[in-house]
DNA sequence: GTCGTTTTAGACTTGCCGTTCTAGAATTTT
DNA sequence: AAAATTCTAGAACGGCAAGTCTAAAACGAC
C-alpha cells in the first residue's frame, strides 16, 4: 500500500522536469502519467491532484535552489559579487538548457495568480532570495567592491528584476553565451568601475 | 454589412484591456463579446477568430508603444539616460495600474510559445526596442554619461533583461513606487558614478 | 408597406482535460 | 493454495470553452 519514498522522489523528479519544459496548464495528466510511470490511481493516491503534484515539485525545486544558494556563498575565497555570478551561472544553465525559465520565477507566477497556495510559495521564495542577495551586496559594499552610485538595496532591486528578464530571454530563444552576457553585464554595473573606459 | 472603422476600433481598446488584464487563455471568448459590445458573430466576422482579435491587440499595442518611444527621445533637452527613464516610467505606470507585465513582453510571450504569428511579432518587437536602447546607450557613452565599466551593449543588456522583470514584480503585487525604484537603480548603475558613495 | 438582406442572441457541436470509477490482474497473507 | 487486499489500465463522467449554426429581429430599398 502506498508508494515507496523512493519512487515518490524519481516521480517527482520526472514531473518536475515535464512542468518545468511545458508549463503548468499545458502539462495534462496523461503526460504525467506516462513521464512518471506511475499510473493515474497512484498519482491521484499519492499527490492527491494535478496541483498537489505541481506543489510538491516546487517545494522539492526550492530545497534544491537553496543548497546552490549555500555552496555558492559559503566559499570563503570568493567575493560576493563573484558568488552571485555564480549562482545566476546556475540559474543560466539550467533555462539554456530546457529553453525556459526558472521554475518558479516564470512558470509558478502564472499558477500563483490563482491559486493562494502557490501565490504564498512564490512570495516566500522570493524574499528569501532577496534577503540573501542584500546581505551579499552589504557585505560588497562593506569591501569596498560596489559601484558608490548604489546602495546595497539598489543593488539588490536591480539583481532582483533581471531573474525573470534571464528566463524570459531563454525562452525566446537566447543561448547560454547570450544570458551570461546579460548577468556579466550587470555584475559590471554594480561592481565598483574601473576610471578607464572599458572598449567594446 | 461589416463594421465601421470607428467601431473596430473601440472594440480592439476594450479587447486589450481585457486581454491585458486577464490574459490570453484566461479570457474567454464570452468575456471579449460583453467587453467589447459586439455579438460573437460580428466578432468572427471582423477578425477571424479569438487569435486574429488578440494579434489585432497586439499591433494596435505595438503602435501605441511605439509613439510613446520617439516622443521621449525627440526631446531634445533630455539626456539619453533621462529619455530612458521617461520611457520606462510610461511602461511601469501600465503595470501598477493593471498589476501585470507588459503586453508584449510578459503576455504576448505566453502565446507565441505555440504561434508563429505570434512569436515573429514578439520578436520584431524586442529587435525595435533593443535597436532603439542600443543608440541611446552610444549616445549617452559619447556624452561620456556611461558607466565606464560597460560597452552601450552591455548597458542595452541590462535594460533590456529589466523589462520582464519590472511587469513580473507588478504581477507580484509591487506598486509604482517600488518598480520605479528599480529603474532608478539600473539608470544609475548605467551612468558614470560619482567619487563618493551613495548614503542609504 | 412589403420583401430581401443583414444583424443579433444564444443554442448547439465538438473536442479536450481533470477526475473518478471499474473490472480484471497481481500480490500479499495466512 | 485460497482468499482478501491492492494495484493497474483505461473507460466513463462532467465541465468548459472555441467556433458554427439558426431562427427571429432589425433594417433598408423600392
Amino acid at each position: 500500500m502506498g508508494l515507496a519514498p523512493q519512487e515518490i522522489d524519481t516521480a517527482l523528479e520526472s514531473a518536475t522536469e515535464l512542468f518545468w519544459r511545458l508549463g503548468y496548464a499545458e502539462t495534462s495528466v496523461q503526460d504525467l502519467v506516462e513521464a512518471t510511470g506511475l499510473n493515474r490511481y497512484a498519482l491521484y493516491n499519492a499527490f492527491g491532484d494535478k496541483r498537489g503534484l505541481f506543489i510538491a515539485t516546487l517545494d522539492a525545486y526550492h530545497a534544491r535552489g537553496f543548497d546552490v544558494f549555500n555552496d555558492a556563498f559559503n566559499d570563503p575565497d570568493t567575493s560576493p559579487l563573484e558568488a552571485t555570478r555564480k549562482v545566476y551561472r546556475w540559474m543560466i544553465e539550467g533555462v539554456a538548457e530546457r529553453q525556459t525559465g526558472c521554475l518558479i520565477c516564470n512558470l509558478a507566477l502564472d499558477v500563483a495568480h490563482d491559486d493562494p497556495v502557490v501565490s504564498e510559495k512564490v512570495d516566500q521564495y522570493f524574499a528569501e532570495i532577496e534577503a540573501a542577495k542584500l546581505e551579499t551586496m552589504r557585505l560588497a559594499e562593506q569591501r569596498g567592491e560596489l559601484n558608490p552610485a548604489l546602495t546595497p538595496e539598489d543593488a539588490t532591486r536591480i539583481l532582483m528584476a533581471l531573474m525573470p528578464g534571464i528566463g524570459d530571454h531563454g525562452r525566446r530563444g537566447a543561448g547560454e553565451a547570450e544570458l551570461n552576457a546579460v548577468i556579466d553585464a550587470a555584475i559590471a554595473a554594480i561592481g565598483r568601475p574601473p576610471s578607464e573606459p572599458k572598449t567594446s
